[in-house]
DNA sequence: CAAGTATTGTTGAGCACTCAAACAAGTATC
DNA sequence: GATACTTGTTTGAGTGCTCAACAATACTTG
């Protein structure tokens, strides 16, 4: 991609993101296996329908439901016509946009979801939270909006990262 | 799973874990997308080329190689296998235990990794390092670790965690 | 308003991962 | 030296994800 010698990982920060790496593929891997295994419901698909059940008459568009659940419109569109399948969305033509559906948790849906619930957030705190100091959640969650914010404003692209940061308010660090 | 009433997340912990998983996810599908879209190559065969390659005479066992690269046995060998029809790596059988094989890079192999690894570390640093300060660095390095240990080390089950730490040295914080 | 463009959402093919089952070679037990 | 147990690895079916192509509707602009 950038053609020239990239600037390689100091040895803390392979450690680091080794070390990251790790962690986040076995904390996510225990959390979707417990809600696999005790639900029957991917983690994503819980995402989903905990997205819906807090939208106001538990129902979103689908776009706005992809965003929410960081899913590609593609993966949202396939999830919910199995969701469909289980009973616990339904699909509704949306009003004001021809081109629309919305999507809706049902009744089935949010109990399904209720009882989901208790395993899902005992087993992450358990394998999260559990683990770390108070100190350590605020700094993961700082941490955590860094990386999801840089995200959302990708650099400049090119360079590294040249002056160029044109006067964008926040997140922009100080390149 | 544990029957009784969970303890729910805070709002700070709802967050911060809410937090954690748009930053990872978005993080590593970027990784993802970079390393898929210029050298073909999804970040888990990566992961597996980088240990063959550091280890002594580019090979190891397939079950080592598993543990290495976190993946299950299945997984690596479908992987594995996938690796040997792009000619990177090959199969070899263990000398010492026939019922073992070992995986070995090819040179072709070496060299795919060669040209993928500078713009993928470019990646990891553009969307992780460079949006950190060294003290978070530092402190992701520690929460990592926390979390990953954790995994090796479960809690003895059942309860939340009882008083039942035996005496186990490390890792197991305060109960 | 006609033509172009952008948005919304779906579809299908192809790949990777998971789980459970099968196998095959080594080890222990009787 | 046959029995069962364990370990190392593969296999196949099933599921979710990604990507590219498509269809339908909405917006924009000359």
């Amino acid at each position: 991609m950038t053609g020239s010698d990239p600037r390689w990982l100091s040895e803390d920060e392979q450690r680091a993101w080794r070390t990251f790496l790790t962690a986040a593929q076995t904390l996510f891997s225990t959390v979707e296996g417990q809600l696999q295994r005790d639900s029957g419901i991917p983690h994503g698909y819980y995402e989903i329908l905990v997205r819906l059940s807090e939208a106001p008459d538990r129902s979103l568009r689908m776009s706005q439901l992809a965003e929410a659940s960081a899913s590609s419109k593609s993966r949202l569109s396939h999830a919910v016509a199995r969701l469909e399948d289980r009973g616990w969305v339904e699909r509704l033509d949306c009003p004001t946009d021809r081109r629309g559906q919305v999507a809706r948790l049902t009744d089935v849906g949010y109990t399904a979801l209720e009882a989901a619930a208790p395993g899902h957030v005992t087993q992450v705190r358990e394998s999260l939270f559990d683990q770390l100091s108070p100190d350590q959640v605020t700094q993961l969650a700082a941490i955590s909006e860094a990386i999801a914010s840089a995200a959302e404003n990708p650099a400049p692209a090119g360079l590294g990262c040249p002056l160029a940061c044109s006067g964008d308010d926040e997140d922009v660090a100080d390149c």
